[in-house]
DNA sequence: TTGTTAGTGTGTCATTTGACACAGTTTTTT
DNA sequence: AAAAAACTGTGTCAAATGACACACTAACAA
């Protein structure tokens, strides 16, 4: 079982969310692939069904939509170690309304949806382990949007520099500025303002 | 069971989230408790724990945490029928950052932690349903919120006129302006300008 | 290497927004 | 019913922001 030591740290990842027997994150194990992408690989298209699940063990992921002008509307920027997907396609098998692009050399795991419901249908504690984590990660999710807006844009990039230096860093400066819902040039007015305080 | 029928309203919106028997039906129902509430009374207090999910039958609920000034930050305006809690303070038993009261006379069903629970651990049919609810639930409102948060100001406004017009008659200026996260004079700006256009 | 494209730093200007002020209205309390 | 409190409509002004323009730099491809 070589691949279960390359998997370690997605392992430690889904045990802290509560104990499971060896079996089944065997199991779990056996329906997730580890792949990856060189920068600038698409990940998710535009317009496809997001068939799986993600969770990033090394490097970042650009996520956006695009407006009328064509302009990219950042949706979310991931990194390690957290599972995710793009919810309004996965659940309902609707078109992605984003794609999904490396912005730099990705390491990632997949789940597909079809090993997503065997690991659910299997039995009760592997139904349980997913009920708990869908929950914990929509949740926390929910509580940092609505928290991050009621935030300032200020106070925004402050909370980013803080919570996710590594994001501030890799991300191109028009993205996170879309990311953090204002234009690059405020962003740019921050940091400059930042820097001489 | 002259419950049952006083809770039928409850009864159908769980039964849109998957088939359920009836025997587990009346044990769901048999752990919830139909309450009222009248006009300004308090539904949630700040700084204690929420230990209940809320699903409102009627009327609105006012939730807002306070800022240094005083003032009352909108975080929600609850009305029939979507099951809620205050997900920050109910999942990790922290003290409520928000108070919740009543805008207009409110009848409401309420289900104690302890009764969850024991829901969720009474048969896979039930944890199913606790399962399905809550995906649902939380990614549904982390799809509106971040939907929300990426429109102006008057796209927003014209989003709430359209899918929650309720709330928009019930809802005080000043709790509108704070949920829509913006000043109750632009909030007027906003309503002058679609009337005169 | 060189040319092309994408991305960045920074200034100007118009627009949007929030803060404040205050009068009028509605609701609640005494 | 009278007084107090809370809420609403609206004007003025300052601050924040976005749109645009343009020079400069970095990344990439021919």
């Amino acid at each position: 079982m070589a691949y279960l030591y390359s998997m370690q740290a997605l392992i430690d990842y889904l045990n802290g969310f509560g104990p499971v027997s060896e079996a089944n994150m065997a199991f779990l194990v056996s329906h997730i692939e580890e792949k990856s992408l060189k920068k600038g690989e698409r990940l998710i298209n535009l317009g496809q069904p997001v068939n799986s699940m993600y969770c990033i063990e090394e490097g970042y992921v650009h996520c956006f939509a695009l407006n009328e002008e064509g302009e990219r509307l950042t949706r979310r920027i991931e990194g390690p170690i957290s599972c995710w997907t793009v919810l309004e396609s996965f659940y309902d098998i609707e078109p992605s309304p984003v794609e999904c692009i490396a912005l730099n050399p990705v390491k990632y795991y997949e789940l597909s949806r079809g090993g997503y419901d065997a690991i659910k249908a299997e039995n009760e504690e592997l139904s349980g382990l997913i009920a708990r984590i869908t929950e914990r990660l929509l949740s926390d999710k929910l509580i940092a949007t609505m928290k991050f807006s009621s935030m300032t844009p200020e106070e925004r990039y402050l909370d980013m520099v803080e919570n996710q230096p590594d994001v501030v860093k890799v991300a191109p400066v028009q993205a996170l500025a879309s990311f953090m819902g204002i234009s690059r040039e405020t962003l740019h007015r921050i940091r400059r303002k930042l820097i001489t305080s």
